[in-house]
DNA sequence: GAATGTGAAGGTTTTCACAGCA
DNA sequence: TGCTGTGAAAACCTTCACATTC
């Protein structure tokens, strides 16, 4: 089994996710084995690209047979640190923050919102899904205090990069960024940016330049 | 001028957003020119990156000036079509849904949602930002006559690829999907999805990996 | 002198194709 | 026979480096 020497790439990261979930669902159907094939046509992709993305991490597969499909989703989450709980904290409880704060998939995957912050006096202390909203200027210290994993920043574009350096000055090395705007982070801290209207302008790319 | 004879790649799409959003800002600040150098450290990039992007489009700085602030803007807005309205219609008015009704940069960035449709008798009806929620029943028609360019599928997983395929029947090329779930589309029909979920596990293999 | 535009080089990712194993 | 695992080839993307232009 390979220790994984190399690095391993986004896409392969991005597909290992989509691996996931389709194991889950077969997992559901009682489907006990699986070929690269087959779970290549789920997702539009290629089986040797399946192969070649597992093959980073281990020989799961069988030949002649394929993949066990429970086995190979607990390798998955293993790789992924899937089998686990994270701890979230959530900044800004706008539009998408509260969008966020309720959204099911993410406790579904172990990721744990447990800290909700806000700088509006009207929703510090306000409630939550169960969860009292924290004043924003608390945000270093409980999110230490709390052993939070991974801040999702979801405050306007103005706000973010203060947010952003509060919770990096306490030690998180993992933020997802739905704020449209570039945020500057050390080397050591993992940054993804959410950025719904490059998704839509994608789109009108493609529809501007279809006859080409 | 190159009449963009090669396929453009993704990720140089994705990266004329970025200097589409940066020109934006340099133009505020009333800067009239800018360098490939200073373009690409804004956005920790390289400046032979940022002119081999550009290049694909045409040459539209000068040597030993840089670029022209505004122009470079209104080209890229014309490559990617952000010099016009988009009709959006949003379909499922849920967590995400209703945040994306509320999201203000949509309009900014010219992607206009006309339309909105659920499937809930007690949302049908509603006002939703001055938008009146529709009967998803109606989804195909409707797109039809409101001559709708771009579908937002923010509906569960488990309705969202009927919703897929009654707004492909509708003639819609260009859909964004926030279901958790691999949506099935013709060749013709472009296709991005955003999976919140994906973005954080993206972030939980970084930490689990942290130390290789 | 300064900075673009671009072939060529270098690097990375995907696909091919087949040896090897159940 | 069927399907994995994987080097090698191909395709793709990024960076280099420099001639070219202002």
């Amino acid at each position: 089994m390979p220790a994984q020497l190399k690095k391993i790439s986004e896409s392969t990261i991005h597909r290992l996710s989509i691996y996931y979930r389709a194991l889950a669902a077969l997992e559901k159907e009682n489907r006990t084995t699986i070929s690269s094939k087959e779970l290549a046509k789920r997702d539009k992709l290629t089986p040797a690209q399946v192969r070649k993305d597992l093959s980073f991490f281990g020989s799961f597969g069988t030949r002649g047979l394929g993949y066990p499909v429970v086995e190979l989703r607990n390798r998955i989450a293993e790789i992924m640190g899937l089998n686990r709980l994270w701890n979230v904290a959530l900044v800004g409880v706008g539009n998408i923050g509260s969008a966020l704060a309720q959204y099911k998939e993410f406790a579904k995957q172990g990721f744990n919102i447990k800290l909700i912050f806000d700088n509006d006096l009207r929703k510090i202390g306000s409630n939550h899904k169960g969860i009292i909203v924290s004043d924003v200027r608390n945000l270093k210290s409980m999110v230490v205090s709390e052993n939070i994993d991974i801040v999702i920043i979801a405050v306007p574009a103005a706000s973010a990069q203060a947010v952003c350096d509060e919770v990096v000055a306490g030690g998180i090395k993992a933020i997802l960024n739905f704020a449209p705007i570039n945020l500057k982070v050390p080397d050591d801290v993992v940054l993804r940016n959410q950025n719904m209207c490059i998704e839509l302008e994608h789109l009108a790319f493609a529809l501007n330049n279809k006859n080409r």
